[in-house]
Parts: C-alpha cells; structure tokens; sequence
DNA sequence: ACCAACCACCCAGCC
DNA sequence: ACAAAGCTCG
DNA sequence: GGCTGGGTGGTTCGAGCTTTG
C-alpha cells in the first residue's frame, strides 16, 4: 500500500545535497583533494554524476563492468568514459594493470564461489588432490586460501576469470563521501539512507530550526578526531570475539588518540565509554590488571563500580577510599545506588580484617543508608507461565480481579508526556541545536547548560503548568504531531492512550505537583532517567493512583529502578516494588 | 572445534 | 528506523 | 543377487547480507 514513488534520480539528489552542503562550509574542513573532488563532482554531467553515486554507495570499489546496469541509466559506456577521464574510475582491461592496482583479496570477492570453481575447478582438483565436490563443500575462506597460494605460485591466471571489464574507483573515494556525511550529519551513524526512509514517509521528523552556520564542526581536527573515534568503536560482535591481543591492541590505538580528543567534552566521553566496554570485556576473560587501569581512565559510569568491585577483591581498604570519592561526588544516580547497597557487604568484610581501622573517623561514618522502598506482595497461581505471557500483565489482571485495575506503562508514560510537554523547548531554536534536517532532538540535549540556554521557553511551559492548561496542551500536542520523532515519545503507547481513551485519565489522575516533580527528576540526567520506571500505573478505587514496580521471582531491582523509587520516596509519590511469587502448594 | 541437509547414484566389499 | 528482492554461503 | 557403507554429484533450503526504493 506504498503509494510513494521517488524520482529515478532520487539518489543523485541526495547526493547533491551533500555536496551543496560541503560547498556552503568553511573551506578548511576540507582537505584540499577533498576539496578538489567535491568541485570536480559539481561539474559532472547529470548522468555520469548518477553512475558515480551509484558506485559510492555501494560497497568496496571494485567492481565488474558486466555486473553493473540500471533501468534509468541504460547507457553506461558514455559516463563511465566521463568518469575516467575526470579520474574518478579506472578501467582496467589487461592483466598486467590487474595485477598492479588490484589486491588479490579484493577481486577473489567479486566471485562466487561457482565462478571460481567453473574457472579453475580442474586446475584446483590437481593442486589439492580434492574432488570436484569436496571443493565445493569447502568454506569460502579455505577455498579463497588455496586460490590465493596457486595465484602467487603461477599455477592460475586471474584472467582466467575475466567476463567484461573491471572498474576501480579512485581510492581515496570512500574518505572523501565520509567526510560528506560527516559535514552534513555531525556523524557517522546516519547516511544517505535517511533521505529516502523521509521521502517514503517512513520516518517523520519535526520541522526543525535549522541553524545559520550548518556546521556541525569547528574545525578539521575535531572532524578527524570524530573519525578516529568512530573507527575505533568497538561494537558487539567485535567485542564478544576480541580476544586479550585484539583488546590491547585496540586499546593502543585509543590511547594514540587520546590527546586529540581531551578538549572536546563529547568527545572524551565517548572516548571513555569506548574504553569502559574494552575494559568490561577484559574482565569477562579474566584480565582484571588490564581492566583496571583501562577503568582508571574513565570518568563515567560504570567505570568506577566496575574498578570498586575489582578493587574489593585485591585491595579492599583501597576499594573503600574510592567509595568515599565516589560517593561525595558520583557520575550519575546509578553510581549512587550502586555505593547504597555495595558500601555496607564491603564495611562488613572490613570489620573482620581490622575493626579499629574501619571505626576511625571519615573511612566509613559518612555512609548513610537510604530508606527502603515499600513492598507488596502478591501469590500467582502455579500455571500463570500458561495463562500469561509476563509476570506484568499476570499481575495486571490479578490486581483487577481485586478492584484495582491498572495499566502497563514502564517507562512509555512518564517520559512520552515529558517528551510532549516540553515539546517547544526540545525543539527551540537555539544556536548550534540543528544543523541537518534529520534531527530527532537538539544537539545539547544531554549538555549540562542544556535548560539554561532555553529559559524562555521554560517559563513558558511552567506557566502552562500553573495554569492546568498543560494538560490540554500535552493532549493536542500529540495528535498534531503524531509520529514525529522525539527522543522521549513512545508513539504507539500514547496513539494507544488516545484511542482507548485513558490519556486524559492519567494526565488527571496524577496530581500536578507529583508530575512536577518526575519531570524535575528527569531533567536531572534526561539520557539517563528515561528508563527504570514502575511497571504498572494502579488506578485505584478511590481515586488515588499507585506506581507498581512488578518483581517475578529470579528479578531483582536494577539500579536506574532503586534511583526513581529513591526520588519517588522523598517526593511523597505513592510508588512501591511489588514481589509476585507463585503460590505455595 | 566444528557445522547445511537431503537425495539419488555408483561402486566395492561382504554374506 | 522499513520491507522486498536478490545473492551467497553453508 | 542382495545388502551395506562410503564417496560423489545435484538440488533445495534457511539465514544473513546487500541493494533498492
Ligand atoms: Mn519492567
Ligand atoms: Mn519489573
């Protein structure tokens, strides 16, 4: 039913709007081949242009002539000829120019595995000694080995497997369209695929204003040093296969950039995340020295819990002294709830090992221990794994046969009307907040000057407050704009509100004053506190409401859950941990 | 440390 | 922050 | 001859990736 239909040259059009962009910045943020290329891409014919993003935006830049067609492009030969002679593309045709330009691991990928083995098949069966159909079941790497050894032995040609011509990109290509996306994006993340996902109305975003300056850079080493960092970062698989040597080595390759990125505060928290989850793998493979002086480099959380936990196993006494550190001045609530239950197990393993030490003045005595939060508990029948899907809708329906309904809402509610309030303030136009047009939140959300630089727009929320409008507002709010983007918005929860009609309700419910003061804990750490909220909402009977944290057995609390429910307790809000165990037989 | 599964076919080895 | 289609591997 | 096990060659399938709009 997608009706959307983009122009045949959509993604030149794209395209051209990186260029466009990188033509209206500051010309140092180029380098001056990147510059040279940029204006020579701006002089190319329609087509040619085309057939060059074409190229770019597919992988490696090798590629085999034959292989190449387009319905809206069905003349290749006259721009290819373009882009070589502008020296965007090699052609290559002989063996020898192969040989010379290409590497052997590059070009054995543009074949299959069919290809190689139609090509070479008997060849391959007297090298090895293996059948035709032994061959084939073997692993692509093996095969590629072998292929690769008889290549440089001279026993195969890579002609042998010429079809057309081969077409090379210039190498340098591939930079150049990173530094594109970096000078229009501020990052490496989103692509040209944003555009499209837009066009085809899959993806909403707010009408934003966009900055004069456009610029998400303030210079060439600061654009390099977001490069670098997103070179280095390790993602999940790689991190999950890294073993000691992979991590040290890069660990050394962080540390050669470290200088570049200590006076940009961004930059060096990400830095520290990066190496936070380097040094949590060097735990999981029992590399603890190495994780701690990895963790020592950070000042994030988790980095210290992780180094106190190490810490409490080698050098207790030193584990405690950066409790106290932490503890007068932590990174985040997490941390805090973190030192609320690890500071007393550690004191008591300190009492056994010298109790006069423990007793002196400022080692322990500043730990305080916060209340608890309040408990309920609730018997599940024996088969609820076969009635219900989550312990949470389990308990849901319960509570309901008991007069209390309730509604599932974790994080989605609080932080989705937070999200609609505050609406016109995330959105504001504020210098150096938007500078693409695929944006989901400003730039500084998570900057520590973030609501100080947008008091205006504040006062004005707050008077919303005051007045009870808010309440109206949050509701027309989301049905203006209904599936735009917005880092705090859970859509379908709040289209499912609107439907069924609860919104209001709970909008209601929840008095002014208890809303406030969620929103005020939100803004304390708004990446953060988006996530640890009750499970369920509980209208109760008489009016009241209660927020429900649902514990099934084998769960307990997670930290961000400790710190709402610490906020909840000192901001009066009914809120409790509700323990839900089946039924003793 | 390693990995597709399935089927039909051939052939040698064995009773 | 999507879905269809094609290719490739195992 | 009939049965068996191992090797062979062909097909089909699912999962995952790339390309596309
Ligand atoms: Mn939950
Ligand atoms: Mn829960």
């Amino acid at each position: 039913m997608n009706t959307i239909t983009l122009p045949p040259f959509y993604y030149r059009d794209n395209f051209q709007q990186l260029l466009d962009r990188a033509g209206l910045l500051p010309a140092e943020l180029q380098t001056e081949r990147e510059r040279q290329l940029t204006s020579m891409a701006l002089l190319l014919s329609p087509q040619a242009l085309a057939l060059l993003v074409r190229l770019l935006t597919r992988k490696g830049n090798l590629f085999r002539s034959e292989r190449l067609a387009w319905a809206e492009l069905p003349d290749l030969i006259e721009p290819v000829a373009e882009l070589v002679s502008a020296g965007w593309v090699r052609v290559i045709t002989a063996r020898a120019e192969l040989n010379d330009l290409v590497g052997v691991d590059e070009w054995l990928a543009l074949y299959n595995r069919d290809e190689l083995l139609q090509a070479w098949g008997d060849q391959l069966v007297g090298i090895t000694g293996v059948s035709r159909s032994k061959l084939k079941s073997w692993r692509r790497e093996q095969l590629d080995e072998i292929c690769k050894q008889a290549l440089t032995a001279g026993q195969l040609q890579r002609c042998d497997l010429q079809t057309a011509l081969w077409w090379q990109l210039v190498s340098d290509c591939s930079q150049w369209l990173e530094t594109l996306l970096l000078l229009y994006f501020g990052n490496l993340q989103q692509s040209l695929t944003e555009f499209v996902l837009r066009d085809l109305g899959l993806a909403r975003y707010e009408d934003l204003p966009l900055d004069a300056s456009l610029c998400p850079f303030h210079s060439r080493t600061q654009l390099d040093a977001h490069r670098a960092l997103f070179h280095l970062s390790p993602d999940d698989d790689w991190l999950k296969a890294a073993d000691a040597d992979a991590l040290q080595l890069r660990w050394n390759a962080l540390q050669d950039i470290r200088e570049r990125v200590v006076d940009d505060e961004w930059l060096q928290r990400r830095w520290m995340r990066m190496v936070t989850r380097l040094a949590r793998q060097a735990e999981r493979l029992a590399l603890p020295e190495l994780a701690l002086d990895w963790y020592q480099s950070c000042e994030c959380h988790p980095a210290r819990e992780r180094r106190i936990r190490l810490l409490a196993i080698r050098d207790p006494w030193q584990a405690l002294a950066e409790c106290r550190a932490a503890w007068f001045n932590s990174y985040s609530e997490d941390e805090w709830q973190f030192l609320q239950g690890f500071v007393p197990r550690l004191g008591k393993q300190l009492g056994k090992l010298d109790r006069q030490r423990l007793q002196t003045s400022g080692v322990i005595d500043w730990y305080q221990a916060a209340a608890l939060p309040a408990e309920q508990f609730l018997n599940l029948p024996t088969d609820w794994k076969q009635r219900w899907p989550r312990v949470e809708q389990a308990v849901l329906d319960l509570l309901a046969e008991q007069g209390r309904p309730g509604i599932y809402v974790e994080n989605a509610l609080i932080v989705s009307v937070f999200g609609l309030l505050y609406w016109p303030l995330l959105f504001a136009a504020v210098e150096g907040a938007f500078f693409h047009p695929f944006q989901y939140r400003p730039d500084d959300l998570y900057e520590p000057d973030f609501l100080t630089r947008r008091q205006l727009w504040l006062q004005e929320i707050e008077a919303d407050l005051d007045s009870g409008v808010w309440i109206d507002r949050v509701q027309q709010r989301a049905i203006d704009k209904m599936g735009i983007q917005n880092p705090f918005v859970y859509w379908e929860f709040v289209a499912a509100g609107l439907e069924q009609g609860w919104f209001e309700t709970v909008l209601k419910r929840i008095p002014l004053e208890h809303w406030r003061a969620m929103f005020e804990f939100i803004w304390q750490d708004p990446k953060a506190h988006r996530s640890g909220l009750p499970d369920l909402l509980i209208l109760e009977p008489d009016g009241g409401y209660q927020l429900l944290e649902v514990k099934g057995p084998g769960d307990q609390l997670q930290a961000n859950q400790k710190s709402w429910l610490a906020w909840f307790a000192s901001q009066n809000i009914p809120a409790a941990v509700l323990y839900a165990r089946p039924e003793p037989v």
